[in-house]
DNA sequence: CTTAAGTACTGCAACGTTGTATAGTCCAAC
DNA sequence: GTTGGACTATACAACGTTGCAGTACTTAAG
């Protein structure tokens, strides 16, 4: 049995109170008190139990990070990234795993762990913005892009501009059958639909005619098949434009193997500018979301919702954070 | 304020314990009042406690994970499918990580947050066997290739004959100057160590002369500047064991970018089988690990030492776990 | 000398839950 | 008609912590 508080003010000849007025730093102590029950701290271990705190205070100083699943580089470094920023303010994060289906994301955000969360740090994928409820017992913010205007705080990217630029980088190559990989029925893949409204967009200036290639998920092998089946086709695209990196790792791999040149005979951009990319042959060009910067902001965000003082309440916020068109190999290269 | 079973025990007119009683599934509740209470925690909406739960019960439900990077995907990886094992008992995971860092390593075995969860997987990278306490408050379960015979549960694969199958691979295809990127100097990096030493096994077993490049660490960027390190060399070789998949990509890198065919000039092999191997160009020769069953051991084991039965106690079990040789295109393909 | 303010410390209650002890009811068996 | 057992429900105490109220002493001001 670890010791608490009660063995420390026993080993010390203090009050329990006491004991815990010094390990809360509490100003009014005499040096001398402070300094035996110090020593019976250390020599007994003491540890608070936090679970007893948390009864007491209503905090756990643990926030929740719902992603759809860690094996997306994107996510991991995303979550790698929110554990620094959480760590900052001495917080713990617990991982949660939705892999994307929307009966998980709800469960969750009805608050099945309601009382063991501070926050909730949520990357939705098939949730769409009406399911969520408009007022949450825990703070909840949300991340990656999502419809403007929802009940929650919000960190994203304009990730139909992003796209919008990624295609016109594209177009500026002077390729003109330009294809899109990624596209999801599902109206509540809110990602797709918007990357697919800015690739839109920047064909329609141009006007070029679309080729929209559809993927049931947005991994390697999506990409590859996609690809796959645009090379089996008609209209032969000479550039793509992939929705997120890895479906674009998995199209360059197609190409490859099938003898087509990258980019010689087909460019290729992705978006969220993986490590992958940065590696792979031919490097990727992509869109490099500031991913440093929406952790930090989103555990702010929960940071401002939590502080018991005046900024707790109040509407719903909305920031937006920078993105790049960073062009490498698969654009702009030799091959 | 949350309801809780004070609230739910007034509004069906019953004594609290009834409730928890009805909530824990207690065998000798009448039916009748089982309904009404039941119907009162819909209507309220009511949320057990975990808190005060723990509080009771010493148990949070909560196991910590901690690697050193979420950012590998080999981790990030490992990281999923432990949370989808520790779901299979609902329990939460909650994810540490260490950076490598002895102290924040030796801080998280010391149990500063001890009474927050039940047990610990964790995934040592700076700490030797040596720093692990001989007793410890919560279960530890280790993971990856350790020093047998440590105080602590473990599963492992055994690192060093699998790093003597990959070079094996290497002087079956007629290799003669075979080098090793990932050597560490400092003696507590245990995985550099053990698969230098298996690669040092092979090739003294061929009677050919080793070529070790270190490595700061194990990502991209190292393995693409020890690459070209060696080809700045002197002794450049025609095959090359990565000790995991992260160098390897980046060697690759550096060698098509130089112009070297692959496998044609120079073979390369890595470790870990991440997926972003199975995708690059070309694609990876590697060894495969069985994750899924590491990370389902890895649940179990903490599980029979939480398990409030006999097996509880019991001297450190080390349970190995296969791998494959899983031969790509990087050692066997055209180019 | 009285009052007020500050310092150092203590004791009690409460957070929400569950284990143990207990009490009452009902029915069957002796 | 008593005894014993199974069933149903309750009361109380704890788990370890902290907020609040309160006591006792010291110092400074009026």
């Amino acid at each position: 049995m670890p010791p608490g508080l009660k063995d420390v003010a026993a080993r010390a000849g203090v009050s329990i109170k006491t004991v815990s007025n010094v390990v809360n730093g509490y100003v009014h102590v005499a040096p001398a008190t402070r300094a035996r029950v110090q020593a019976a701290i250390d020599a007994l271990g003491y540890v608070p139990n936090m679970a007893a705190r948390q009864l007491r205070s209503g905090r756990s100083g643990v926030i929740a990070l719902a992603v759809p699943e860690l094996q997306s580089p994107y996510f991991a470094e995303m979550a790698g990234l929110i554990v620094q920023a959480a760590e900052r303010r001495s917080w713990t994060v617990l991982i949660d795993q939705t892999d994307g289906h929307a009966e998980r994301e709800r469960n969750l955000v009805a608050g099945l762990r309601r009382h063991a969360i501070d926050g909730l740090i949520f990357s939705p994928l098939a949730l769409a913005g009406d399911d969520l409820p408009k007022r949450t017992e825990t703070p909840i913010v949300l991340l990656g892009e999502r419809v403007w205007h929802g009940p929650a705080d919000h960190v994203a990217i304009d990730s139909t501009a992003a796209a919008a630029e990624a295609t016109r980088h594209l177009i500026g190559l002077g390729r003109r059958r330009i294809a899109a990989i990624g596209v999801q029925e599902d109206p509540s893949a809110v990602t797709a639909h918007q990357r697919l409204a800015g690739y839109r967009l920047a064909l329609a200036e141009a006007a070029l005619p679309p080729i929209e290639a559809p993927a049931a998920s947005f991994h390697r092998a999506d990409g590859a098949a996609a690809m796959a089946r645009l090379l089996d086709g008609d209209s032969r695209p000479d550039a793509v434009f992939c929705f997120n990196d890895l479906l674009a790792l998995g199209a360059i791999r197609t190409l490859l193997s099938r003898g087509c040149r990258v980019p010689g005979d087909v460019a290729v951009i992705g978006f969220d500018d993986i490590e992958d990319g940065r590696f792979s042959t031919p490097t990727l060009s992509t869109i490099a979301p500031d991913a440093p910067r929406i952790a930090q902001l989103a555990v702010d965000l929960l940071g401002e919702r939590l502080g018991d003082g005046s900024a707790a309440a109040g509407p719903p916020r909305e920031l937006r954070v920078d993105h790049r068109l960073v062009i490498r190999e698969s654009t702009a290269g030799q091959g």
